[in-house]
DNA sequence: GTCTATATCAGGATAGAC
DNA sequence: GTCTATCCTGATATAGAC
């Protein structure tokens, strides 16, 4: 995978690999400031040096993660839109993967839709304007436009589709709920689109 | 207001009530991390010396903070149960309370709803376990044994009726949404009936 | 590119006067 | 109860050998 100019990404070798799944796992059990470099090391057997030779600093390691996350996410997105043609199918499928990343990769969807980005990346836009979730609202937008979702404030209509879904995997994370969450796809799906079919 | 046992809040006193206040804003604003003793010291105008004659230490102010906010939740809630009959009409109660406070208060919905309590109040529960989160998931499951809600699985049935406009109300604190709240209620709340309803 | 050892400093917490 | 001055730990980041 190519390292883009924009997102100022560093290249993956095996260190760099190692560091960026110690701090994920880190960051998203202790937290950002909870963590110490020398625990990074520990968890990564990286060193100190290596580490400071890879990224810029601490918060480059964020940088580097949260842009990879994003980055894959997005792409989820779009094999999504380009499977699927209706604003119904794509935002079932969009709930489906999200519920099967939660069970799969819980420290990713810890990571991306639970940390508080811009205490640890000053620069950074909420989660919410990220790509990911501009790609969910439009998947309501252009549904409501083919008369598929009722007419509505288009972001009330994208918070009712997915707001459901996003409470439970919020739920889940937390330990509130033991059952996995793919069991409730229906139940939350036929919620979700009951609320704003027309 | 007395101390309780169980809580340890301080008692409150000008002094502490200038500490919580600019403990509330900074913590909100920059993140519990990024915001020193000093800080608060400035935004307060009270003296190190005596933010530590009256709390513990730092992470007590956010204890003490969080104490508060959730007892003053509570009975609001308890309120809105007593002025209400219906599930029907406390779960819009709630929604309505939660979009004016997000209006008049932010910074104490952002405290509540969106700060990791868990990475600087270690010993803490999340806050979905929290009693107000409790009581709003009673009043759907108790509108789902009156026969007013769809019979499903109840944290299922809370997520959707409440999910959208705790969506929406993120979207509101993260600036992505320009208007007001209130303005949505009476469409966030259609969609989210529609969705449990017989 | 990787490592160890270390410089530097911010900030949490305390001492002790008033 | 309130204040100022200060201590001291722990964490980031660097130096410099290999």
């Amino acid at each position: 995978m190519e390292t883009t100019a924009e997102t100022q990404r560093t290249r993956a070798t095996p260190a760099t690999e190692q560091v960026l799944g110690a701090a994920l796992n880190l960051f998203t059990e202790q937290g950002y400031f909870n963590t110490s470099i020398p625990d990074i090391v520990k968890a990564s057997s990286v060193s100190t040096g290596s580490i400071y030779h890879h990224f810029r600093d601490k918060e480059g390691i964020a940088r580097s993660l949260y842009a990879t996350l994003v980055e894959r996410m997005e792409s989820k997105f779009s094999e999504i839109e380009a499977a699927h043609a209706t604003a119904h199918d794509r935002c079932r499928a969009v709930i489906a993967l999200l519920f099967d990343l939660t069970e799969q990769e819980p420290a990713v969807m810890r990571f991306m839709l639970f940390s508080r980005h811009r205490e640890f990346i000053p620069d950074q836009k909420p989660v919410c304007s990220s790509r990911p979730f501009v790609q969910m609202r439009e998947m309501v937008a252009v549904g409501m436009k083919g008369g598929e979702v009722r007419e509505m404030t288009p972001i009330v209509a994208a918070s009712a589709v997915f707001g459901g879904a996003l409470r439970l995997i919020q739920l889940r994370l937390d330990g509130v709920l033991d059952t996995p969450l793919p069991e409730y796809l229906d139940e939350i799906w036929q919620c979700a689109w009951r609320s704003v079919a027309v």
